[in-house]
DNA sequence: CTAGGGCTAGTA
DNA sequence: TACTAGCCCTAG
């Protein structure tokens, strides 16, 4: 499939998978979905939308890690729910009571005021309720639940009975808002299955053991992967079971949950705990899985340095990759990799240039290329000693304030400095 | 950012 | 060698 991936449109799959693994990731901040998308201008086919949904739950991930849910909330609760009507999927309770939760929760927001008239209740209301919400019904959007009825009118009544619009601004609907979405996010990160790349390594994985699963029709990498995987593992598991070398007993024990498990979790502090869902379990399919994720990943690495390098075409570092420094290969072997199959014992490790080190912080970067010059030495003028003795009268050991009180006189005198000096006049 | 230990150059 | 003033380093 790889092949064939390849031959259609290499880097269009490449990208897909590399944006896919970008927005997968917890660990890195700075990804955020929209601008990579558009930076990666994927095309509009079948296979995008799930890399979509993906980017869509990175976006309401992200917020809620941030701890906010504002209007742009909706905005792309919206976004999925169109993206998953074209999956053909169903909107679920779930879905329905996060929309709800949050639409209260973003004009709660504007409820601060003690009274009605006093704040933008009636703005947000208007904007929220009348207008977006109006056109969910106009559309007759499955997220009009009979939940986001009730509230509307009980938002409604908060107008004309001040008690009710009191009851409403107390109550802790931000909770509820948060755990709906966590939920939401939740099983939808459990539904969207495996990643590509550790679907392609399953595969592979199964046409070497030559499984009866390998016959079966298993999408591209991008369709989705939720009840076969299961089977795939299971069978995985039982095969690992059975060879009796891979993965230890106590991997055993984790193969009860699976990717697809969507057991109930409310509450707020649960954000983190979703956020494992998507990531690579490599404890689950065993380390087998592991290494032919990795193997499928170096192939890639060498496709790339082939192809940049070289200017060689990428389908001929394929069939070269297989038979590279047969030495360094033998030297790397474990005992597991000798007792796989010829064609996986064939692949090689490339050897890679250590990385260089990323020096983000400027002031570390000096300190690597070389120790810096210790200043020279420099007596406390009688003027600084009385304006570091004013700054103490006035800020105490604060001694940023006390530098700023007297910017000019302690022009070059550090912070450090200034606490040295008065532990050399008043003792330790 | 601060506190506190440690280092260095200068001096008795 | 001991002591001091000023500077440096780093844990929290």
């Amino acid at each position: 499939n790889f092949d064939r991936c390849f031959c259609v449109s290499k880097t269009e799959v490449m990208e897909k998978w590399v944006a896919e693994f970008f927005l997968r990731r917890q660990q890195n901040p700075r990804v955020y979905a929209s601008p990579l998308l558009s930076a990666l201008k994927p095309v509009d086919s079948d296979d995008c939308v799930k890399l979509k949904i993906t980017a869509v739950l990175r976006d309401i991930s992200n917020s809620l890690i941030r701890g906010t849910v504002d209007e742009g909330m909706p905005d792309l609760l919206e976004i999925l729910e169109k993206l998953l009507l074209q999956e053909r999927s169903v909107i679920m309770g779930s879905f329905k009571s996060a929309y709800c939760w949050t639409a209260v929760e973003c004009t709660l927001r504007f409820m601060w005021p003690v009274n009605v008239s006093d704040g933008f209740f009636g703005d947000a209301f208007e904007r929220i309720w009348k207008k977006r919400i109006g056109m969910l019904k106009e559309r007759e959007s499955d997220l009009v639940s009979h939940e986001l009825l009730k509230w509307e009118s009980d938002l409604n009544e908060a107008f004309e009975k001040p008690e009710i619009y009191r009851k409403i601004r107390e109550s802790n609907i931000r909770y509820n808002a948060i755990s709906h979405l966590t939920q939401l996010v939740k099983e939808q990160w459990a539904l969207l299955g495996c990643s590509s790349l550790e679907s392609e390594a399953r595969k592979r994985l199964l046409k070497r053991k030559d499984s009866p699963y390998v016959s079966r029709k298993r999408g591209n990498g991008f369709g989705r992967a939720g009840e076969t995987i299961d089977k795939v593992n299971e069978e995985l598991n039982v095969g690992v079971r059975r060879e009796g070398r891979i993965g230890s007993n106590r991997e055993n024990a984790n193969d009860v949950e699976e990717v697809g498990g969507l057991e109930k979790h409310d509450g707020a502090d649960k954000v983190n705990e979703q956020e494992q869902e998507h990531e690579p379990s490599l404890n689950k399919g065993g380390i087998k899985i592991a290494r032919e994720l990795k193997d499928f990943l170096l192939e890639i690495q060498r496709l790339i340095d082939a192809s940049t390098r070289q200017g060689q075409e990428p389908d001929d570092a394929m069939e070269q990759s297989n038979d590279v420094t047969p030495q360094h290969d033998e030297a790397n072997r474990t005992e597991a990799e000798d007792s796989e199959g010829t064609s996986s014992s064939r692949r090689v490790r490339p050897h890679l240039p250590t990385p260089e080190p990323l020096n983000v912080s400027p002031l570390k970067k000096v300190r690597l290329e070389r120790p810096r010059p210790r200043r020279p030495m420099k007596f406390w003028t009688p003027e600084e000693v009385a304006a570091l003795r004013e700054g103490v009268k006035e800020f105490g050991k604060s001694w940023k304030d006390v530098k700023n009180s007297n910017p000019v006189v302690l022009a070059d005198r550090s912070e450090v400095d200034l606490k040295d000096k008065w532990r050399n006049l008043f003792g330790r």
